[in-house]
DNA sequence: GTGAGTGCAAAGGTTTTGCACCGGT
DNA sequence: ACCGGTGCAAAACCTTTGCACTCAC
């Protein structure tokens, strides 16, 4: 169970158990998978706190993020998406359909001979990011 | 040489040559390989049009996406970059220095079986996009 | 009680848009 | 001369910040 482990870092962490910071984290427990942004977790928040503010919202996502809690993603237009974390390992490859805008996840693997080579040739790889446009299986059978 | 396609997709297009534009395409002709902000052409571009605007490098340079001569991409920070094609497939790969922030290109490859197996899974692909983080091999070098 | 955390509103940064004027065709 | 293109400034959008007030510890 990934939330103990999130509950002893909070506790390490000095870090106030607000109702705020509750909701917060609640509302990413509940959307495991999903990518949500700032604006879609107040949203979801406000059924918790209603007068949770959109700066709270945004400090906590960016708090959680820096205890490597949450996944911050850029994604096309410019908005950062969030997404807790439930493995040890990073997983930042998406699947973005281009009809229904749902995104799916891939697992990491395919990138690793890449990865070599380009240590080879005097790089140090530190992270990675790959975004797949396409239609999803739903989306592809109702294009025709 | 990429200029005379480019130069006949204009011609096609019912595109007005104005000093503006030609201000921005040959900012991006003379600066192949670069990824410049909106911000970045904008200074190049008034070495040429003194009185040319932001909203003008914009307007053109999202014109020249739509045309498939220029590729635009989302970076960290939530800044669109653009760099000109002169390739007739896409290779929206880059390695990204987290120390000197300097952009390489990757060419496209490794991700060929990826895309099958996604396909297999009834995904249609449409297009994606890889970014790497690394020391590039000089700053690995400096770094110790 | 104290200081970290909150909400609001204002500011910041990038990109877009409205509008009167300009200039390529 | 026409109409698309331009420049400016304002607006739009997402995110961050300043500040007085609040509440978890």
């Amino acid at each position: 169970m990934p939330n103990k482990k999130i509950d002893e870092q909070l506790e390490a962490s000095h870090y106030r158990l607000t109702q705020q910071r509750k909701a917060v984290l609640d509302v990413m427990r509940e959307n495991i998978g999903c990518h949500l942004t700032a604006e879609e977790v107040l949203v979801k928040a406000r059924h918790k706190v209603p007068n949770i503010g959109i700066a709270t919202v945004y400090r906590t996502l960016e708090r959680l993020v820096s205890m490597q809690i949450l996944y911050k993603t850029l994604f096309d237009g410019g908005k950062y998406r969030y997404e807790i974390s439930i493995q040890e390992d990073h997983q930042h490859h998406h699947i973005i359909c281009v009809s229904c805008n749902k995104i799916f996840e891939v697992e990491e693997s395919l990138l690793n001979s890449l990865e070599h080579y380009l240590e080879q040739q005097g790089f140090e790889i530190v992270d990675h990011q790959l975004k797949i446009y396409a239609y999803c299986p739903q989306c592809k059978a109702e294009k025709v």
